[in-house]
DNA sequence: AATATATGAGACCTTATTACTCTTATTAAT
DNA sequence: ATTAATAAGAGTAATAAGGTCTCATATATT
C-alpha cells in the first residue's frame, strides 16, 4: 500500500472537519488555508469524500463542506480506502493473475495476514480520537498570526474595521 | 510502503536460493527461469541482494549465486527493507519536513505504530519458514514439464537421448 | 593462451502514476 | 442580475517503476 498525498490530505481535511463538528458547514478556502492543502486539489479529494458519504458538499455562495457522520463512527480506514482503494501490501494478493498458484504460497498468507492486521489496526482508529489530542493541523488561534498573508487574493481579515 | 516487483522478485530469488539450500551455487539463468524473473533485472536485484550479506555473486563460466545465510536466520523483512529501504507507510514519517508539528501529532503516532506492527510482523517470517511450505515457485519435478521450450537459446534438457 | 560462458555495472528507455493545475460549467445568496 | 462559491473533468509536468541493452570483467575448459 502507498499512502498518496490526496489520502494525507483527505485524513487532514476530516480531522479539520471533526474539529468543527459534525452538521458544521466550512469553506473549502478555509479548510485549503488552515489545513494546508491546495485548493484545486482539495476540491478533487472533497468529491470523493462525498461519494463516500463523509461530507456533503454545498455548491454556491457560502458554500463549502459538511461532516455529515459522528466522528466517533468514522474510522481512519475508511477515509484512506476511500482515496487510494482497499489496502493491499502485494500485487500478488490484488491482481491473483500475477502469480502463480497463489492460494496455496507460504509468502501469500504472510502479506495476508499482514494486511489484515494493519487494516484492523486503522479500523480501530475514529476521527474522535484523532481530534482529542493535538495533529499536524495548527488549531485556528495559533493559525491567525501565521497564514494572515496567505496566497489567496483577498483573506477577508476577520478582526478588519 | 509500496511492495515493488524488484523486492518481490528479491523475495522469490531467496525463496529458490533457501530450497537449494545455504551454499549450493546456483546460476542466474535457472532462477530466472524457475522463478520467473527476468533475466538481466535479476542481475541487477541480485547486486542488492549481495551488497547486504545475503548471496555471494560468483562471477564466470558456472558462476551464479549462493546463499550465504541460513534460511533461519533471514527474515522476511530483511529482504523486503534490502530492496525498498525502510518501510514507511506515510511521508510524514519518512520526511518530517513535510508536516509541521509532527512530533505531537496524533495522526502520526497511529502511522508510527501501525509501521512498528508490520515491520514487527515481517521480521518474525523467517526464510526457512517460508520454504516449509508449498509457494508460488514450482518444485523442480513441476517445472521440468512446463519450461521445456523456454525463451532461452538451448536449454540442456537433462533427459535428452 | 584462447575461447566460450557467465555475471557486473550502469546507462538508457518506456510506461504508469502522482500531484497538481486549469478551464468551463453550475449553483446559490444578495 | 451579479457575485461568490464549488463541480467536474481534461490536461500537464515531474517522478518513479520496471525493464532492456551494452560493454566490461571474471572464470572454467580446451
Amino acid at each position: 500500500m502507498r499512502l498518496t498525498r490526496a489520502a494525507e490530505y483527505a485524513i487532514r481535511c476530516m480531522v479539520y472537519l471533526s474539529r468543527q463538528g459534525q452538521g458544521v458547514l466550512t469553506s473549502r478556502q478555509e479548510i485549503s488555508q488552515r489545513a494546508d492543502i491546495p485548493n484545486h486539489f482539495l476540491a478533487k479529494i472533497a468529491q470523493d469524500l462525498a461519494k463516500a458519504g463523509l461530507i456533503e458538499i454545498r455548491q454556491g455562495a457560502k458554500g463549502g463542506f459538511i461532516l455529515i457522520k459522528d466522528p466517533a463512527a468514522i474510522s481512519l480506514l475508511e477515509v484512506v480506502e476511500t482515496m487510494i482503494g482497499e489496502i493491499y501490501l502485494n500485487d500478488c494478493i490484488a491482481r491473483p493473475a500475477s502469480c502463480k498458484v497463489h492460494y496455496h504460497c507460504a509468502v501469500h498468507r504472510v502479506w495476508q495476514s499482514a494486511c489484515d492486521q494493519l487494516r484492523t489496526t486503522l479500523r480501530q482508529v475514529t476521527f474522535d480520537q484523532l481530534i482529542a489530542d493535538a495533529s499536524c493541523i495548527p488549531l485556528d488561534q495559533e493559525t491567525l498570526q501565521v497564514t494572515e498573508e496567505s496566497e489567496m487574493t483577498e483573506p477577508p481579515g476577520p478582526e478588519r474595521p
